[in-house]
DNA sequence: ATTGATAATCTCAACGTTGAGATAACAACA
DNA sequence: TGTTGTTATCTCAACGTTGAGATTATCAAT
């Protein structure tokens, strides 16, 4: 069998058979990989009236554990986006009711964001289905498989620095 | 060693033992390697003043092959983004001289999109280099870990429909 | 030839992110 | 105490994508 990459690579190999084209073997498939799967998240959020950035947020501060509440700055690293898209995610979060933003009293400089009751049973709601949605996605895989993907990606994470959320 | 994944993994096993949040290890993993290797390749094309989209579109008509055009729906396709997008990226990269629309004879619906001498000569100076960036990227992984790497990815890929570049 | 369905591209307003700069607070130290 | 450097957040204009709708062309069937 194969995939588009694999087209992508056998054209380049015709067209430049000089260079060897094969990190795109890896990177591509990451690359294509990552969109297919966030569109269909995007179509499980939307089944719940929610964006992918909301439930993001949302389950950063969850998985946080009580009081369910972060820096800004720890939200924005945690989403890799800059710190005006988190500012920008907060506002809205916060007109909708499912995050608040609490004075830090130790670092006036800091805001703590703060899940809402509603925030919280939101997230509690949907997290399981979630994951079974993403079980479906990855259905395709055997649990070694699931073990092996895991393993080789968790290594590349590690040499390209990602070895912490802070 | 671990990375971050695992300690979002561990959060959730923390506050939510009830889900098993397996399938986390393999989309999150995948979500942040395609946003960490996005920056160091816009970095990369930086250097060589292209935005990562331009080398994106120059790249797929160059390894269409001779006379490096393709209509703006394959352009699209390849691209993965919507119609809308692909009209502007032509556009600009139309203004900047790296690409021209010819009109479709056989068919009067369609824009032929093809490479201007200098959008080829761009394209066949930054694709070596590009690979070998790609390749230090990637250094961590060794011969076989490569292979079992991609051979996953394909599967996932297959599995997901991603079969064929049309 | 006419009709209806499908297809390719373009248009454009709404949306969200980026990235640089502004503001305010903290930290270290002379 | 004042100074310098650093950190946290917010601001906002520029930028690019989305997604629905408009336009024009093709195809199939009658």
């Amino acid at each position: 069998m194969s995939d588009a990459v694999d087209q992508i690579l056998g054209q380049w190999a015709r067209e430049r058979p000089d260079v060897d084209a094969w990190p795109m073997g890896i990177v591509g498939r990451i690359t294509r990989l990552s969109r297919l799967l966030d569109r269909e998240l995007k179509d499980f959020f939307a089944g719940y009236g929610l964006e992918h950035w909301e439930f993001d947020v949302l389950a950063t501060l969850r998985r946080s554990g009580p009081p369910y509440e972060l820096t800004a700055g720890a939200l924005n690293r945690a989403a890799m986006v800059t710190s005006g898209a988190i500012t920008n995610r907060i506002d809205r979060l916060a007109a909708k009711g499912l995050v608040e933003r609490v004075p830090d009293e130790e670092d006036r400089r800091s805001v703590r964001v703060r899940l809402t009751e509603r925030g919280r049973t939101t997230v509690d709601e949907i997290v399981g289905p979630h994951v079974a949605n993403e079980a479906r996605l990855l259905a395709s895989l055997g649990p070694d498989e699931r073990e092996g993907l895991a393993v080789l990606l968790r290594g590349l994470l590690e040499s390209l620095g990602d070895t912490s959320i802070r």
